[in-house]
DNA sequence: CGGATAACTGCTCAAACGAGCAAGATTCCC
DNA sequence: GGGAATCTTGCTCGTTTGAGCAGTTATCCG
């Protein structure tokens, strides 16, 4: 297109836009016909001069969803629009309230739901509406009896997510990693925790978040782990951890002795799953997500625009 | 609008903006009749939910230059957009740019045209291109011969305008303000001088800008204000100036005496014109621009969106 | 220079859209 | 509880717009 043009193209878009003319009054105040008039506005949005936002907390990013679920294979991808964020809380709301949304819309509804615990999965139990399920079992998958005083968060967000549903929580009464593999082992033989396992093994459904790895994740914060040992974890490659487990950008448990003392279920059984859904936001979480998609450990991804663009850059 | 129509308009205008569906697809998908979406859409609009962006270094604000000559009866408003700007000197270059595009547009075509010099006014001068007039008159109508080695840029400014429009400058050689009036007097009343002072007073058109009052003015560069004097000055009330005198937001002289001795028409002489343009643009000179708006300094205003923006909170 | 090719222009026609209307639903208020 | 007022809904009709096409102009390249 000429330069001419392109200046043309602005000035009809002004009038478009912004004074709402119609392409055929354009054209009488740029003494064009109206069809020119109306293949300069295409040029100038074929050209990307023309930006459209939609500026609200429940917006998505459909085009994004629909190239991130053609360049991984996701069978869904919910990207929120982080267009007049100005905090990482602000769009992690955004992102736990997409997350609610989409299990509400599930179509069939699960009847025994798989959960991990943190403030990611926290969010997305307060956003859930009453009633937003006739009827589900909750059940906890990985280990999460908080040691200092968030007792009872991950608790709650099990409570209420049932709770809203109208259904039953299972809780899975143990720690997330035990110092000593044998009292993991002997936890694992008393016959309450077992089942608890087995259901979580068989849910039909999965609804997990992801840490990143360093000094701010939550089994820090829980007393799990310290500093030194998430560095000693980051130093072998881990990107972050999914349900306590923390693995590497291949998708690989760091530290299969860890690993092993971890109560809760496999990375290879959320793998097979047929429908694992990963709430992940946050400029922080861009390495540990890219690690879940990559690697199929989600079949659905909820998660911000940013985050969903930095998974697009390959 | 009830808060599910909210979001129904979020959902609708997602697929409308960014799937390019048309409303009776979007109806079918959303299970509503093509109206309703189209409601929908309209309310999403008026709800602000929806931002259009005109996103181009020519691009301008029809609907901002309308309030602003409303509010303020000027005869015309240039409103340079900063959608995209990262720094001062980028939207200082788009408003050179458009005032640059409103002198090439002016009918009917002054003959004589009355400028200033400044940063602002060289870059109006660059922007300008070649035989954009059929013989312009260019002339000085403040005193110019910088004190330290930016000597000419006062004048290649005069030159290029002229010299661009095939036609001649004529330059006041004169500083821009002398020490004792008694000096200035003498000047003024040399043959020379006082011609070009009365063909300034003459000319059918005046393009200037104007400094905000602080020590990176211009006159405090070229030497002919120090630091202290400016400092002084805004103590008295001065916000900036304007073809090199000093005026406080009611737009009046702020230091007489000193006025007496600055070279170049009158500040009353700029009012009363029929023509006059002023080129402000910056965050730092909101308030000059205030100044000369609101007291009839300008009939015409090239200006950027958030001065535009700044100048419309009243 | 000239023939081929590409780009542009103004048009017809059908799809998409918005304004306004009348019927139906809802709310309000006594 | 009922009548008035308001809001909402689905529609008709005229306007606005985009797709596609043929004629024209510009550009390229031997």
């Amino acid at each position: 297109m000429s330069d001419t043009d392109e200046l043309l193209s602005i000035r009809a878009a002004e009038l478009y836009y912004e004074e709402n003319q119609t392409q055929d009054e354009i054209g009488v105040i740029l003494r064009l016909t109206r069809w020119k008039v109306g293949r300069l506005l295409a040029s100038a949005k074929a050209n990307g001069f023309i930006r459209i936002e939609i500026v609200h907390p429940r917006a998505r990013r459909l085009p994004i969803e629909r190239r991130l679920r053609e360049s991984t294979g996701l069978t869904d991808a919910i990207v929120v629009s982080s267009a007049g964020v100005s905090s990482d809380v602000e769009l992690q709301s955004r992102t736990a309230q997409a997350a609610a949304d989409y299990l509400t819309s599930l179509r069939p509804i699960p009847r025994t739901l798989g959960i991990s615990w943190g403030r990611t999965l926290h969010d997305v139990s307060l956003h859930l509406k009453q009633g937003w399920a006739p009827g589900v079992n909750v059940v906890q998958i990985n280990g999460g009896v908080s040691l200092n005083q968030h007792t009872g968060t991950a608790a709650s967000t099990a409570v209420t997510i049932a709770h809203k549903a109208d259904g039953s929580a299972t809780l899975l009464p143990s720690p997330a990693i035990f110092e000593r593999l044998e009292t993991k082992q002997a936890m694992e033989a008393d016959r309450t925790v077992a089942g608890v396992l087995a259901l979580a093994r068989n849910a039909q459904a999965y609804v997990f978040s992801a840490g990143q790895a360093d000094a701010k994740s939550a089994l820090v914060d829980s007393g799990y782990l310290t500093v030194a040992q998430i560095d000693a974890l980051v130093a072998r490659g881990a990107v972050g951890d999914v349900v306590g487990r923390y693995i590497d950008q291949n998708g690989r448990v760091v530290d299969p002795e860890l690993n092993e003392r971890t109560v809760g279920i496999q990375i290879d059984q959320l793998r097979r799953a047929p429908l694992t859904i990963a709430v992940i936001s946050g400029h922080s979480k861009h390495a540990i997500a890219r690690a879940v998609v990559r690697n199929g450990l989600c079949t659905v991804l909820v998660t911000d625009e940013d985050t969903a663009n930095a998974l697009l850059q390959d």
